[in-house]
RNA sequence: GCCGGAGUGGCGGAACUGGCAUACGCGAUGGACUCAAAAUCCAUUGCCCUUCGGGGCGUGCGGGUUCGAAUCCCGCCUCCGGCACCA
């Protein structure tokens, strides 16, 4: 370690393991739950918490920046003296891994378990302060136990149940998709094109809890807005009216759904999707039967893609029937086509075409009427009028602002008894069943005689059985599984089969912050009063990929949670932070491109230090930002640096001399309102989440010493300064680079920073002494000079007028206002 | 199409409530050290003009408010993200 010069070289591998084995053998980042010992009732408690990992290779340079943030925070709280709960664990079941399985043979627990092997030792090496007794992976029974029993637990409650549906299906995956996991028509995993099919799955009703889940946006602390809006967008909450259509000569009520209920009068026909259960009793006898099913059936071949298409012309085929419009008693002709969702409002709407830009394309096409109910369109034959206006060609509502009849039109309908208010939403209920292997299991069995019955909770976890071929069929390769499959019935203890599809991947994740909380507990999945304790989840950080997905089912299993009396937080996660994503020579990370960046390798090549500090330097934490491998060398000269001062002030100065009352003077005042500086700015930056500028003030603070420190070792004050502005470096540089911060810190001070109160600036040394005034000649700058801060105005004003700069400008014009802004500027107008 | 976000040197970016535009880092140039190079340290670095005092122009574009605008308002342009036949 020893140059030869008396100065040792900065070894980061040497120092970092040194600092790891220490807090591993003390198992310092460990926190006690209340009433445990070590546990201190006058500490707040903070929950820092990162998304936690998909185990699949190792980690890369992304989960880098997550961790070096979230470690960041958990540190900066726990010296401002929290109780501070940081824990770790892994997302582990899951299609990856299963089609690795497939094509290597090697079963998906092992590769998982390998690849969290190796997240977990590079999570060691970063040096990431992480509670391990609290670790936890979704694949292990003792957690799939507590999915299972929450899934009975919403069963019961009929928020998981069963149905026949149309469905996203991957052909190539072979499974369903949640809507959510559906990207433009394709599967998110694989990309291929998605069909539809009508299948029996299992789903949570999430729908339920819609307006709960846009009203409580209300409860967050601090959310980023667009994720806001990009859930509120996808809740996709509309207000409007159910209208009854009804087909007199079936005898059959056709609900509607609509936003419009003041253009009712201009509704010229009916449509009904080609999913819509009573199309072939409207078509039978009308003749039109091979033509509608052919439309069926060509609709259900189609890719979701091609059908969402809307640049495409619009299809559709008369059903031969007509139903009653409830306003005018008029009959209008119906129609199935495929512009009609089944899964939105009823499955069928009333058009109309002079107002809806959809219905417009079709009743041209189809030449039906186009009838103007909203005056203030240009020609509504031409292009549709979706704007206001006065009602028209609607009986008693004519003449009428079409806002205004709205509401008594809905009043009229609801008073007759064919309709009223209603609201709709975008939002489908989670489709979680999965015909898929590595999966948590879904704890229900299908009885002869007791049809289908809950898996009593003494009897989980359901294990997931061992299988050879992972290959899916179109259903779980666990029905190949006899011996498991077969079971005997909880209730009447006759023959009974397993239900063989497993769990969404985001089940597992809906729940697992509960879990760290409580996670040895054998009774319940956390104990509620421990969960009461830690929640909610003070800082959560991740990507903004999980936006809407993964943050609105743990937002939905807490509000159930906390119906079910286990929670009292309706919000799981207080304040949300989203990281941007580190891309390489400007393009997204990819093995394929060949453009990925190994945290591993730059860990292995400047150490963690360089490596974590750098990923929090590069750009605003919440931008993505370019990873530049000449940036990686200048964060790592900036470690150096610090590591050499800090050796040279060790050196050449005495840690009892000086103390901290010594008049200062000169340089070593400057150095110190620095110091005091860089402690207020850093405290600051880290709380608003700009990592960056934190990192830079503790840059200038060094670029500082190393300016002065030369004038400052003469002198018994001075070196002190030097002292404490150095250890106050390394102190504030810990929660980026915890392991140079402490190997500093402890060599300058003995202490471990660890352990040492977050620094405190000393608000008399912020206050400037004097500053530079700004001198502007009609908002032109033309002098600066330096004053003392107490300067009174009329003093400011009369060295700005006697700037020879100022003047030069002032020549011969009459000075008409003066301006003085006190610590800034004097601004003097003239004309 | 709808909903968000962002445009600042050669590059990543900074600028708290309107008050020195470009902190910090990268890159570049010059110098010191060295036989030399690397490393390190020091200096310069928005563009244009300059008699070296300074002057002009500069935060995507065009207007406006103001003593003063990167910041506020109006109208555009471009890029990124989300949703997208949701009645």
């Amino acid at each position: 370690m020893d140059a030869g010069d008396g100065q040792s070289i900065y070894d980061p591998h040497a120092i970092e393991r040194r600092w790891q084995e220490i807090w591993e053998r003390e198992r310092t980042w460990e926190v006690p739950n209340p009433g445990e010992p070590g546990f201190d009732d006058s500490k707040p408690k903070s929950y820092v918490l990162e998304m936690l990992p998909y185990p699949s290779g190792e980690p890369h340079v992304g989960h880098l920046k997550n961790y070096s943030i979230g470690d960041a925070l958990a540190h900066f709280r726990r010296r401002n003296g929290h109780h501070v709960i940081h824990p770790m664990g892994y997302d582990a079941f899951g299609l990856p891994a299963e089609n690795n399985a497939i094509k290597t043979g090697v079963h998906p627990r092992e590769a998982t378990e390998a690849s969290i092997e190796a997240y977990r030792e590079q999570f060691r090496a970063w040096g990431v302060s992480i509670d391990w007794s609290r670790e936890i992976s979704s694949h292990w029974p003792s957690y799939y136990r507590w999915t299972q029993w929450l899934f009975l637990r919403l069963y019961e409650r009929g928020l998981a149940y069963r149905a026949e549906a149309p469905v996203q299906w991957c052909p190539v995956d072979q499974t369903v998709l949640a809507n959510e996991q559906v990207i433009d028509g394709r599967c998110e995993r694989c990309g291929s094109l998605v069909e539809s099919r009508d299948l029996e799955q299992w789903f949570f009703k999430i729908t339920e809890y819609a307006d709960r889940l846009l009203a409580d946006f209300d409860l967050l602390e601090s959310w980023p807005e667009h994720v806001i809006t990009m859930q509120r967008n996808w809740i996709g909450r509309s207000e409007g009216a159910e209208v009854t259509f009804s087909c007199e000569e079936l005898g059959i009520d056709f609900p509607v759904f609509t936003t419009r209920p003041d253009t009712l009068f201009g509704a010229t026909f009916f449509v009904l999707a080609p999913e819509h259960p009573d199309l072939e009793r409207l078509a039978a006898g009308t003749g039109r039967e091979d033509e509608v099913r052919a439309y069926i059936d060509a609709a259900a071949r189609e890719s979701v893609e091609e059908r969402g298409d809307e640049g495409r012309e619009k299809t559709g085929v008369p059903l031969g029937r007509t139903v009653t419009n409830p306003v005018n008693g008029e009959r209008i002709p119906m129609f199935v086509a495929d512009y009609v969702l089944m899964e939105y409002g009823t499955g069928a709407l009333m058009a109309v075409p002079a107002h809806d830009a959809r219905d417009h394309e079709f009743a041209r096409r189809f030449g039906i009427e186009i009838r103007e109910v909203v005056a203030g369109g240009e020609d509504v034959q031409a292009e549709p009028y979706v704007g206001d206006g006065p009602l028209v060609a609607s009986g008693p509502f004519d003449g009428k602002d079409n806002r205004e009849a709205y509401a008594e039109i809905v009043e009229w309908l609801s008073a007759e008894g064919k309709g009223g208010a209603a609201v709709n939403y975008r939002l489908r209920d989670w489709l979680l069943s999965r015909q898929r292997y590595w999966g948590c299991p879904i704890p229900i069995v299908y009885c002869e005689r007791d049809g289908m019955v809950a898996v009593p909770d003494e009897q989980l976890p359901v294990e997931l059985p061992e299988v050879e071929d992972y290959a899916p069929r179109g259903q779980s390769p666990l029905a190949a599984v006899a011996d498991w499959v077969n079971t005997e019935c909880p209730e009447c203890g006759g023959p009974a089969r397993r239900e063989t599809d497993t769990m969404d991947t985001f089940v597992d994740s809906a729940w697992y912050f509960l879990r760290y909380l409580d996670p040895h507990n054998e009774e319940l999945p956390f104990e509620p009063s421990v969960a009461n304790f830690w929640m909610p989840v003070d800082n959560y950080i991740g990507g903004v990929e999980h936006a809407i997905l993964h943050l609105m089912y743990a937002r939905f299993f807490t509000k159930a949670l906390a119906d079910m009396g286990m929670l009292e937080v309706q919000e799981p996660f207080a304040s949300l932070f989203t990281q941007g994503m580190i891309t390489m020579g400007g393009a997204k990370m990819s093995s394929s491109k060949g453009n990925t960046v190994s945290a591993v390798a730059t860990v292995e090549r400047y150490g963690a230090d360089t490596a974590r500090a750098y990923v929090c330097f590069l750009a605003p934490p919440e931008r993505g930002g370019d990873w530049i491998p000449e940036g990686v060398e200048g964060v790592h000269r900036f470690l150096v640096r610090l590591w050499r001062l800090a050796g040279e002030v060790a050196e050449r100065t005495d840690a009892s001399a000086g103390g901290g009352q010594a008049a200062r003077d000169g340089a070593a005042r400057e150095l110190e309102r620095k110091a005091h500086w860089a402690i207020d700015k850093v405290t600051h930056d880290i709380r608003e989440f700009q990592l960056h500028t934190a990192i830079a003030a503790v840059m200038e603070l060094v670029n500082d010493a190393y300016r002065l420190k030369d004038s400052l070792y003469d002198d018994p004050a001075g070196a002190a300064t030097l002292r404490f502005a150095t250890a106050t470096a390394a102190s504030l540089i810990f929660p980026f680079a915890p392991h140079l911060g402490s190997e500093v810190y402890e060599s300058l001070t003995g202490d471990r920073v660890w352990e040492t109160p977050w620094p405190q600036p000393d608000q008399s040394l912020l206050a400037r002494e004097e500053f530079t005034l700004v001198v502007q000649v009609n908002g032109k700058r033309r002098d600066q000079l330096t004053v003392g801060a107490d300067t009174p105005e009329d003093e400011l004003l009369e060295l700005a007028r006697t700037s020879p700069n100022v003047i030069r400008h002032l020549d011969g014009k009459q000075v008409v206002k003066e301006i003085v802004v006190p610590g800034k500027l004097v601004n003097l107008v003239v004309r």
